[in-house]
DNA sequence: AGTTTTGTACTGACCAGTCAGTGCAAATCG
DNA sequence: CGATTTGCACTGACTGGTCAGTACAAAACT
């Protein structure tokens, strides 16, 4: 009955093509921005015809919605894991919004065409992917909130902070810093800015510990 | 010798004119992106004829380069007064940052369209006016920096900070956690979203003080 | 044998930038 | 004084090019 090639959903082939296409579009929209970027380009860069492109996206937004979905999904994948890996190993909340700090880095190391374009369409208003992008940000964001809260509840963190506000500002830092790192200093190593962001992130920049 | 009439530049017509294009590229750009916005969108909008977008600027690129340059010199120039008004107020270092912190929000507060357009556009290559904005960028940076320096050199911070990255990743914070307000929860006060900042600035999140 | 990809050619909407011309106020002229 | 010129600011129809999306027959895969 089941197929030798094991085969979940679609044809490997076509995913394969699709795949291609997501890395062509996400490094030139990435650059250039989605409406500066032309469906000739991302079918030359990705080595098919356009006709491919549309047997295999509706359209140029369709093809670029899917392509967000995608990203976020692996980014919220990673924090969850990172902060269920902590909570399993015993750590404390600090230690889990550390690990998720570190993530955070080496999803952007990883992807940093992606975060770029990420944060380029995020607080655009009146364009047709508003609501995907707002509900996968959503997301992303409810893992750093989660920990955040489980930490008040704890006793951990004072219950005077602002979770939505907190998490939304964490996430900035290191997105902001990591762009810059990318950006501006690319030879530095991970381990190097994940230091530099700890410090940051448990007040041991002006406090003497 | 003087003419009566006491006229410091160009004509007062013009400048208005070039106000009101202005503010009409940068709610347009901010809401669509550069390329998605046309000229005649934005000529409409200021009530102005496309031939005026021409006669004003040489194109479309380079009345984005100016805006951006007007944008962020306010910008600069309201962190530079907020760290120089603590400094001689006999403040700290940390204070001087919270004062920063501040400037930056309300400036935010008041022009909540550039901010979006300047972060949507700043990690972006290969594209005309990526020069200009470097510039621009570092030197509001640096103000930050600078004061982050000072305070390593007072002994205030600890000497082991990464200035650089740790001034991009306060400026980040402050970025991100404002445009969340502003995008998310408008309804809150400035001075709300600022505690909230100041205490994640302070380490008043986990540590017990 | 059905699915996917290719290559080429085409269409029609859209858009940056141009240009000949208008309106108007101050200066110059006769 | 009235008539004419000058220069600035602005106008809006027009042009030349670009690009998303379509069409389709032949080829390549699985």
């Amino acid at each position: 009955m089941e197929s030798s090639s094991a085969r979940s959903g679609g044809s490997t082939r076509r995913e394969a093509t699709r795949q291609k296409l997501y890395e062509a579009a996400v490094t030139l929209i990435a650059e250039q921005g989605f409406s500066a970027t032309t469906v000739d380009e991302i079918a030359e860069r990705a080595g098919v015809a356009k006709g491919t492109v549309y047997y295999n996206f509706a359209s140029k937004s369709v093809l670029f919605e899917e392509l967000l979905r995608h990203g976020v999904g692996l980014l919220t994948a990673s924090l969850k894991e990172a902060a269920e890996q902590t909570a399993r190993r015993g750590g404390t909340k600090v230690d889990a919004l550390d690990a998720m700090v570190r993530a955070g880095l080496v999803f952007i190391d990883r992807y940093p065409a992606f975060t770029q374009l990420y944060v380029a369409e995020l607080w655009r208003t009146n364009r047709a992917w508003q609501s995907t992008l707002m509900v996968v940000r959503r997301e992303a964001v409810a893992v750093v909130e989660g920990v955040l809260r489980e930490g008040v509840a704890a006793g951990e963190f004072s219950d005077e902070i602002d979770v939505q506000l907190t998490a939304a500002a964490l996430v900035g830092m290191v997105l902001v810093a990591a762009l810059d790192w990318k950006s501006f200093q690319p030879e530095r190593s991970l381990d190097d800015v994940h230091a530099a962001l700890s410090r940051l992130l448990q007040g041991r920049v002006s406090g003497r510990v």
